[in-house]
DNA sequence: ATCTATGCCTGGTGGC
DNA sequence: TGCCACCAGGCATAGA
């Protein structure tokens, strides 16, 4: 499940592997992936060279000459370099032949992930794109940001923490540990949480964030960079899959509950839902 | 306006 | 063993 540590991760290994590289030719095997036509996809992307790779939240942006593809890997979208179209599997939908004769192949075995496509310098146009908040690592974000949109809320902690309006970045996995490292319960409702509290999650939302990056991202399940490379953080997680096992404070046993829907790890004795 | 429910997908799991 | 219903989950969209 990419969230930002990894989208990251795979910016930063593909950026040297593929800039200044033109693309030659592209296949798209299964086109609901991207957004507009085929023909005008192909059009408008074949002869363009990239230039840079951004990131915005959990988006990728390829910077192209004239256009910006703007790449979402939802839960289990991946790049990968290929030397050879004979070395595709079932789960690649979109191939890039590369003026070096590599192929930049978008590999999705859910097919969750999408492209989108525009003019360069327009990509907060995009209706994605446009509705995003602050991210969440960005270093000039401060909590007086996010707490009046939290204060004058009903909904769980939890399910603020993954609006990406509010706020952009964290996913499922990296909410359960910020609010771990809180000590917030995260059916806790927005209301509820004074200031210092939300101080103190957008602090270790932040931290958790670092990490993360550091380490290269976790690698659940599936989940694997571009290249094979694992991520690391999963050696670093308390709470998110661990159902049963000790809370590395207080040894009380993690749980797992719903909320909003998802699956939610916490520690019970840390995370008290009455707050002192 | 604001929130909840549903659809998009497929591999893994558990029941029979 | 095989079949099948069910689950996970980020985000868009429809519905309440």
């Amino acid at each position: 499940m990419p969230e930002l540590p990894e989208v990251e991760t795979v910016r930063q290994q593909l950026k040297p592997l593929i800039i200044g590289k033109k693309i030659v030719d592209i296949s798209i095997i299964y086109d609901k992936i991207i957004k507009i036509s085929n023909d005008e996809f192909k059009k408008k992307l074949i002869h363009q060279t990239f230039r840079d790779i951004s990131r915005y939240g959990k988006y990728l942006l390829f910077e192209l000459d004239d256009y910006t593809l703007v790449s979402h890997l939802r839960m289990e979208g991946k790049y990968y370099l290929r030397q050879s179209i004979n070395e595709l599997t079932k789960h690649e939908h979109v191939v890039f032949h590369l003026s070096n004769d590599m192929y930049l192949t978008y590999h999705d075995f859910r097919k969750f992930g999408t492209m989108e496509l525009v003019k360069k310098g327009d990509e907060f146009l995009l209706d994605s794109l446009k509705k995003l908040g602050p991210e969440v690592n960005d270093t000039q974000l401060i909590p007086d940001r996010i707490y009046p949109k939290i204060k004058k809320s009903s909904r769980p902690i939890k399910s603020l923490l993954l609006d990406q309006s509010i706020m952009t970045g964290l996913g499922n996995i990296y909410v359960d540990e910020t609010l771990f490292l809180a000590k917030i319960h995260p059916e806790k409702k927005g209301h509820q949480l004074s200031f210092e509290e939300v101080e103190c999650i957008l602090k270790s939302a932040k931290q958790v964030i670092q990490k993360a990056i550091d380490l290269g991202g976790t690698t659940i399940r599936s989940y694997q960079s571009t290249l094979g490379v694992d991520g690391r953080f999963q050696n670093e997680l308390n709470v998110h899959t661990l159902v049963g096992k000790a809370c590395s404070v207080c040894q009380e046993e993690i749980i797992k509950i719903k909320v909003g829907g998802r699956g939610t790890y916490l520690c019970p004795n840390c995370q008290r839902k009455e707050s002192l």
